[in-house]
DNA sequence: CCTATAGTTGACGTATACGTCAATAGCGAC
DNA sequence: GTCGCTATTGACGTATACGTCAACTATAGG
């Protein structure tokens, strides 16, 4: 079973990002590994959580908001069902937030496909010339 | 034609961005609005630029990427071949950031499916208790 | 012309997300 | 054990993105 446990060097090197930044996330809250004496020694679980934390950092949530989102994906105790619609409706609210950056996203690649598509154009144009004029 | 000019609360408003929040952009070139004396006059074309970096900002982007982007759709002097080229080579790069940023939602959005679900089905098991107990 | 309201420019403060450095502590190989 | 490398804990520094005064200035309405 993949029981391997990971050093802060391991980690930083795997996902890109420096002991320092992995301490920091520590410190709010994202990711608890465990530790031989004072030693940090990452778990596959730690991993996880950091995956879904820079995942959640590339699309401009605050550590935060990263650790309330990180922490409803993260087997926790379920609780009751007072707990669970709770969850529920968190779970509906970032969803909420997604589907906005989504928008955000497909606008700003539809803009981006206009201006390269004029760009282009542009260049055709230009090379046009060059050949009429070379020849 | 619409050549409207609002104020700074006007677009502050409409916006919902504080004016202290517009100067600030203004500063670092995001928007460049017109004056009447050292009034400033936002035009249509500057609601254009600051909807642009709003969308820019919500996706996590920084006031200086912001800025580049915004320069890159904005109705410039297209310049010769070479700018062209550089153009859609940084409009290349954007986008792979964009959809990087879409596969990071489209994962986090299934994800969140996931635990939906086992939510719900918690809840369902724990209805079903009840009105078996109730009955 | 005068007042009220909106707008302007500094200047400084603050929250977030780390970088950097120093001093020390621990662990692995020999 | 001890040499060397890695790790840890403060503590302070820094960049970004504004918030918050303060002190004027401008402009529109009566």
């Amino acid at each position: 079973m993949p029981d391997h446990r990971y050093s802060i060097q391991e980690v930083s090197r795997e996902f890109d990002v420096t002991p320092r930044a992995l301490r920091f996330y520590e410190d709010k809250g994202l990711i608890a590994p465990a530790r031989r004496g004072t030693t940090r020694l990452y778990s596959d679980r730690d991993r996880t959580r950091l995956r879904l934390a820079l995942r959640g950092i590339r699309l401009g949530f605050s550590l935060e908001e990263c650790r309330e989102i990180i922490d409803l994906y993260d087997p926790q105790q379920p609780g009751g069902a007072r707990q669970l619609l709770r969850l529920c409706d968190k779970i509906r609210e970032h969803r909420a937030e997604l589907l906005h950056k989504l928008r955000d996203i497909e606008a700003t690649l539809g803009t981006m496909g206009e201006v390269e598509a004029r760009c282009l154009a542009e260049l055709l144009k230009i090379d046009a010339n060059v050949r009429k004029a070379g020849h």
